[in-house]
DNA sequence: CTGTTAGCGCGTTCAA
DNA sequence: TTGAACGCGCTAACAG
């Protein structure tokens, strides 16, 4: 910055301001400093700038995992939608599971890792943090919440002191379940989630299982095994056994990725989706469903996103108070598929 | 920081080397602090503590598109690698062109949008700078990469002086060449594109027209047509009229996600694959192409992923030089699917 | 092992 | 419209 400054012969404060607020600054100079700057490749020190105008355009995401594409899909629409008022989105993957040995009742370590993540992302002293990511607790998030503007996101939080924009639970479960009734299904299975794990999951599965009940479907609750690595497998195996008993003519799931892989791993192991068994997603997101034409409810992100970038440049701009547990919830649509009848 | 020295009863320093070097501070002081630090919220402001150390733990990522599979594997992949040795990612995603205007000829304002995002990225002042985009030009980089490790990946980038750690765009060529011709080819419909639009791409399509062309096979070269919304459907177009009048018996594309869109397509247009066609994808990634049971070649992401951060590991503590223009590239595998004869 | 001191690169007063 | 001076929160010598 001295440098440009001694180029330009004028002081490290003028070059600043040409970066900062050009207005104030005589039109000339300021297009004679930038030409200057670019020849010499000078780049603001952003860490520099923060420390001393004691703000950030900096907005914190802390997600779940980015292969997902979910939530790769909220990352790059927040993204976007940031972009337009001149903030960007500085992203903190906890990590997919993948390749990591996760075992049985490892899901508190998780926890650990989140909120590691999530005081990172803090130490970035960002402008405000969107929370995207299932297994962070409430009075975890709540410390820093009263900080800065916080948004859970996409899942609905309820927890009233925190702001939320997600999707409406209560009607997805009903729209799925009508989608399975419409089918014609009798006799269903529908994966659950423990709380603990994932609070989302707990109130998606739920919320079938009572719609169904009431509608009088005789439900069989088919919970995910915790954790690991080859929970899945078991849990595929599981509904193999139901199909081979003809306990049920369809399977409900908690999102697409696990709905397409029992639909692969079926396929490998000689059931035939639908006739065997009907399978219905949850999220409708990803190229995969498309191709499979799974049943399913598509989420709808582009709303939610929206609204929680809408609402997170409220608060930074003063607007909107960001301590009233705002709350904004969203409905998906059913989406017909080829997988259910 | 003050607080907690105050309440721990001493300096600033000793509670910054709590947090920065703690072997050198009393082990039962240290934990002292550390509880107080806890206790009084107290997060370390990065933007300081890179300011002040002149260094930084942030490894820059300039990535296409996170709603690409490929690239977030990519980034997944990168997190977990560098987390393990105290290092960060921060990416800067470059954005999807899913919902933007990008008509024809826009590929210029998309690459001075790349410009701008791998500027602001070096305003973050990384230790060093990881790019994964396929737009962005050598010169463009060069400045960067005289001041700090910069890695292009997976893009084979050829330019002498750029470290790159990439795939082997040659023997990929080569390998899906041959599984189109052991599945029987003989007149072979190759996708292309511009090489001022993706090197990469450009060395895909060619290399696969070189390696029939000299096993005897007739190539119909067909031209992506240039970056925009519609430009794809135009492409299915044409194909779709090739297959109408028997001009070839296989398609070859550029990436799975474009072969899938393109099965997505036929099958609505009442075109069979591989009946009418056979298509072969290039990259294998992503959980459409298996449920598709795409024939495609694998990329070898993680084994690029381990090396390009082993290589930027090693030069950010000094052990690898990063101005020499180091090249590494690994060949993919084929994988056999249902879609090519 | 700890305290003192001098910056890191910038934004922001306050005068001029 | 511009420059001088101060401080943001922290680390890195150096001395003790």
């Amino acid at each position: 910055m001295q440098m440009v400054a001694d180029e330009a012969g004028v002081s490290r404060a003028t070059v600043s301001r040409v970066f900062s607020n050009p207005e104030i600054v005589d039109k000339e100079t300021a297009s004679r400093i930038k030409a200057i700057a670019a020849r010499l490749g000078y780049i603001r020190n952003e860490a520099a700038t923060q420390l001393a105008s004691r703000s950030s355009d900096l907005i914190g995401l802390l997600v779940r995992d980015v292969t997902n594409e979910a939530y790769a899909r909220l990352y790059d629409n927040l993204i976007h939608s940031v972009l337009d008022e001149g903030y960007f989105i500085n992203a903190m993957s906890v990590g997919s599971t993948r390749n990591k040995n996760v075992g049985t009742g490892q899901a508190a370590e998780m926890k650990r890792h989140e909120n590691k993540r999530l005081a990172r992302l803090m130490s970035l002293r960002p402008g405000g943090i969107f929370v995207s990511t299932g297994l962070i607790k409430p009075q975890d998030i709540l410390p820093y919440a009263s900080q800065i503007p916080v948004i859970v996101m996409p899942h609905p939080e309820p927890h009233p002191q925190l702001n939320a924009v997600g999707y409406d639970e209560e009607s997805n479960a009903r729209i799925v379940s009508q989608m399975i009734i419409d089918a014609g299904h009798k006799k269903v299975g529908v994966m659950t989630a423990l709380r603990e794990n994932s609070l989302t999951e707990y109130i998606r599965g739920e919320g079938v299982i009572k719609h169904l009940s009431e509608a009088g479907i005789e439900v069989f609750r088919r919970p995910l095994p915790p954790i690991g690595s080859d929970a899945l497998d078991r849990f595929f195996l599981t509904v193999a056994e139901d199909v081979k008993n003809n306990r049920y003519t369809a399977m409900s799931f908690l999102n697409d990725h696990r709905a397409i892989k029992f639909i692969i791993w079926a396929q490998e192991h000689g059931i035939k989706v639908p006739e065997d068994i009907g399978v219905v997603g949850y999220d409708g997101l990803g190229q995969a469903s498309k191709v499979v034409g799974l049943s399913t409810l598509r989420h709808p992100v582009d709303q939610v996103c929206e609204k929680g970038a809408s609402e997170m440049l409220g608060m930074l701009k003063g607007e909107i108070r960001s301590n009233e547990g705002r709350k904004f919830l969203f409905a998906g649509e059913p989406i017909t598929g080829r997988t259910l009848s």
